[in-house]
Order: structure tokens, then sequence, then C-alpha cells
DNA sequence: GTATCTTAATGTCAAACAGACAGAAAGGGG
DNA sequence: CCCCTTTCTGTCTGTTTGACATTAAGATAC
């Protein structure tokens, strides 16, 4: 995930994630978002997926006042390795392990907004196409399970899970080409189709840890 | 879902989810929905589901001036029918069918809020509880297969329901008691279980309108 | 050029599940 | 006592799932 390290206070020093005040009353606020994010973090990427997470107004979320943020989770692929040395003061890239672990301290309550971001994205790659969204242009079947078993932090059947993403109508479509890598059979180049809802859905196995209450 | 009807201008005399502004800068947003709900339709039920749905936040969305607006999804059964006289001037019922075709007006982009509301209880039927919430605090399986019909409007096969529902480890639980109505066989009574994620998940049939991008 | 290694693609099989529907159980009313 | 209604319990068939075997298509070593 991408974080900057807050450079005044309070919390300086700290990372945190990307983001800002709405400029003016005419501004929306998704279009605040891509603002912040291009401005904090010069991230201008094709291919972004952006929707609203949850707004988060609780009084003492801030020690200046009252605060009241809009979050958006941001979705894309390839990335630019470390972000670009501009005014964005220290943005970069941080595992999610660390941050869900507590070794990367977050800032404000941002920690609880990163964990509500990672639980939607879990839970969206079962029923919406949003798994190729981390996926380039065209991409083979083995990409799109590293996706799934990344975000879902499981191991999948790439037997089963190559016959179940092909059911689905209208998720993946093949172009005709194939990539080859430096070892074993070329694999078959897909792209997105025109499916944003997964019928039938791509349930991950189910966590021997029960749920419990929400 | 419950209206109410604006006395004032913009939008005077059409229908608008209850709603308003932060009282103080130390409210939680949380508890404003609460209050609101009490102050303009004088609801304070027990059994209450509230959940952040979405904010809103568009430019032009309000005429007076720049306004964004915190939805949440509120849902509770036994309501009482004809919102009692108080001074929540003109609060009442309206039916979900006559607002999403349009037959009633909405003020500000409050169809839009209300969609978006539909939308996400529809699915949330599916791998929540959040079926019982609509229930009472005992209920049949039939009661339970009502909830389901009616949100998402379509019809099921009581005897899979019943084998179904049952199934989902912890979804309800038997109280022992019956409930006799004036016709057909006594019913066994239920109450809502600890779990709240459904497993496995209650798929509502595929409908056959292709349902597109999103 | 052939063996071998690696990864991709296809196939097989038993168990579980889904939807459609039959029938039995338990009440009330004529 | 028969009929009607609603609830509950089965049955049956086709589909899906999860586990695993097998074949296909390249690159590389020898």
């Amino acid at each position: 995930m991408l974080l900057v390290e807050r450079g005044v206070d309070p919390y300086r020093g700290a990372r945190a994630l990307p983001g800002g005040f709405l400029n003016h009353a005419g501004e929306d606020i998704l279009d605040a978002a891509h603002r912040e994010l291009r401005e904090e973090a010069d991230l201008d990427v094709a291919r972004l997926h952006l929707e609203q997470l949850g707004t988060y107004g609780a009084p003492g979320r801030d020690p200046r006042g009252r605060v009241i943020s809009v979050a958006y989770l941001a979705i894309a692929p390839e990335l630019p390795d470390p972000v670009a040395g501009t005014d964005a003061a220290d943005a970069g890239w941080e595992s999610a392990a660390d941050v869900l672990s507590g070794r990367t301290k977050l800032a404000f309550d941002h920690l609880r907004i990163v964990t509500d971001g990672i639980d939607r994205a879990r839970g969206k790659l079962e029923h919406s196409a949003l798994a190729t969204a981390f996926c380039r242009e065209t991409f083979t079947i083995a990409d799109l399970q590293q996706v799934y078993e990344a975000v879902w932090g499981v191991q999948l059947d790439p037997r089963n899970f190559y016959r179940k993403v092909q059911k689905v109508p209208g998720f993946i479509e093949p172009t005709g080409q194939e990539r080859r890598a430096t070892k074993g059979r070329p694999a078959r180049l897909f792209q997105a189709g025109p499916t944003t809802v997964l019928h039938p859905p791509l349930v991950r196995p189910e966590s021997t840890d029960s749920e419990g209450a929400r």
C-alpha cells in the first residue's frame, strides 16, 4: 500500500494514508481523491480503480479538531516502484502484512481505514471483476490467480482455478496471444471482459478461524 | 421506507430522506444519524440496524450550496404504522416500489441514495444475517422467507429455503416454541443466532436481465 | 537430437449441492 | 370424519466442487 511520511505534527514522522482537504466548495469529493493522489504521491496512472470506502468522523480522531474523512480505495497495476522524488515528501510502498501486523505504525485511525479497505478488497474479489484491476491490460490465468492468492492470503489449486475463472461468463476474454516465460509451456493471454459482477461468484475457501461478529 | 415531507424550500412539498446537520463539533456521525431519526421521525425503536451506506458530495446536489451527506441505512422490524403525530412534520411510510418507479418524487439526489441503499440491502441479504433485522425477536422460517422474497422481489421454494436456511450454522436457532395461525400446521419459532456472516451464502436466483456494468 | 525439466492446459472421479417436486404431519372448520 | 391449509421431511436428478492424474508445449542440458 502507498503511504506518506508526515512532515508536521501531529504524528510527525509516522506513516499515513495520502489525503487532504477539499480545495474549494465546488470540488467533487471523487475529484479531490484523484487530486490528492496526484499531489501527495505523484501518482497519475492509467487503469486506476477508485471507489468510495467509507467516511470516518469520530470526534477525537484528529487532535487538531473535528475532521471528517471520506476514504477511497484505489487499486492499480504496474505501479512505479519507488514513487519518483517530487515535492511529495516521502511517499513509498509498504507491505500490507507489515501494516496489519503493527510493525508499521500509522497515524490517526488510518489502521482502521486500511483494515476496512483490505476487507473490502477481499470481499469484492469474490463477487466482482476487481481482480483484473490488479493486472495489466493482458494477463495470464496464473497472474490472476496470484492476485487472488495474495489478497486472500491462501493457496489455490491452479487446475480448479483455471476451470472456475473461465466458466464465469464475461469475466476474462482470450486475446489469442501467448506469453512465454523462460521456462514452461507458453500461457494464453486474456483481458478483462465486460462483466463487473461475477455469476457465479468465486468463493474463497472458508478460513478455519471462525469469523465471529462483525 | 420512511420519508418526510419538506416544509421549506428548496423542494418544498417533496419527499425526502430524514436527515440533518451535525449538532456540534463533538458529535459522532453515527450518533447524529440516530438523533435525526429520532427528531425527524419520532423513531426510537429497539433492535435497530444502522450501517453507513455512503457519502454524497457532488457539487450541485443541494442548490443552497455545498452539502456533504453521509447516508446511513436503517432497518428495523415492527415499525409503528403511521409515525405518531409529533413535531416531526409529515413523516410516513412509502412503498419502495413507488419510489423506485418514480411515482413518488424525491428531493435532491435522494433517489440515488435510496437506490444504493436497496442495492446494499439486497446484497447483504445473501451474505449476512441482515434478514433477521427485518423480523421480530422470534419468527418462523416462513417469516424469514417473506423478507427475502420482498427485498429480492422473487419467489422462493419454501422447501428448499427451509433446508438451506437451517444448514447455515449459527444463522437461526430454534426456540422450542411454536406459533399457530388460524390455518395450517403450527410453525416452529426461531431467533437470530450469533452468526453475522453466512457460510454458505444464500445466493439469490440469477435474474434474467443481464446486470451489465456497475 | 534426445532426455529432462517446467509450466500450462485438459480430464477424471467421488462427494456435496441445487432446484424441482412428492408426500407426510399437524392443526382448524365444515 | 373428511377436507383444507400450512409446515415439515424426503426423494430424485443434474450440476458443481475439491482433489488429483495426465497430457501438451515450450526451454535447457547433455
